[in-house]
DNA sequence: TCAATGTTTCAATGATCGTTGAATTATGAA
DNA sequence: TTCATAATTCAACGATCATTGAAACATTGA
């Protein structure tokens, strides 16, 4: 991940509904959700939640697909571990304190089980 | 970290020169830099900088002290180490997939030495 | 006190962002 | 074809953001 898109990626997240829809999506897993689901859950107009979608796929953070009447939006697991990447060790130069405040935080070399179908992209 | 805060440090952190300014001073250490210095290195005005520098004061990701008459500014390292573990832990819901990811990067489990004094805050 | 230095504040401007509702496109069913 | 559904695009608007230069403030030394 580049600084371009790391700062695309920083101004996507920088907005309520926006974080909102990745922590959804997130959630959601591999299958993604309908975007006239998304909206609801959000509680925005369908045209508002396009111009969000689209912030986000600007910023590689989702991908979508078709299916029948409805587009399916997904979340972008590799983009946001890149992400975090970039935080970690560009923005934050892999600074031992920072770094070791994350990987303290539970999970560290003894990964949990992954869940039902481990085909995150 | 809430979502109102780390928002905020997203909004601060999606603009370039906000971004070198946290890179530059996370690099500068505890000691921080002098505002002028700043500007300098970041070829902005001077109230240009001042300006970034209360978005990124605002989001709690820097710090300031006065000495003579330069004001200081030092990296935040413990907001950053938060806005890191809210992107793993509430916004990715510690999903497997991007914790791996992160944690792979080096360093994991086998801590670097920590530079000369470990006074960071 | 006065002047010099380092920095912030303020007002003004143009640019970008977020929201709204109407119009449009794409798909599937009758 | 016609209609209904799902979603996007577009134009308009107000709000917020980034930049600039002038003015103000704080600190220090002469």
């Amino acid at each position: 991940m580049n600084e371009r898109q790391a700062l695309a990626s920083f101004s996507a997240l920088s907005q309520a509904t926006r974080l909102g829809i990745v922590r959804t999506l997130v959630v959601a897993g591999p299958e993604g959700l309908a975007a006239g689901s998304i909206a609801e859950r959000m509680g925005v107009s369908p045209s508002n939640l396009s111009f969000h979608l689209k912030e986000l796929d600007h910023a590689g953070l989702i991908s979508q697909r078709r299916e029948s009447r409805s587009i399916f939006y997904t979340a972008s697991y590799g983009a946001l571990a890149e992400l975090i990447k970039f935080l970690v060790e560009d923005c934050c130069s892999g600074h031992p304190v920072i770094r070791a405040s994350v990987e303290q935080s539970d999970g560290c070399c003894a990964p949990q089980e992954v869940l039902g179908d481990a085909t995150f992209a």
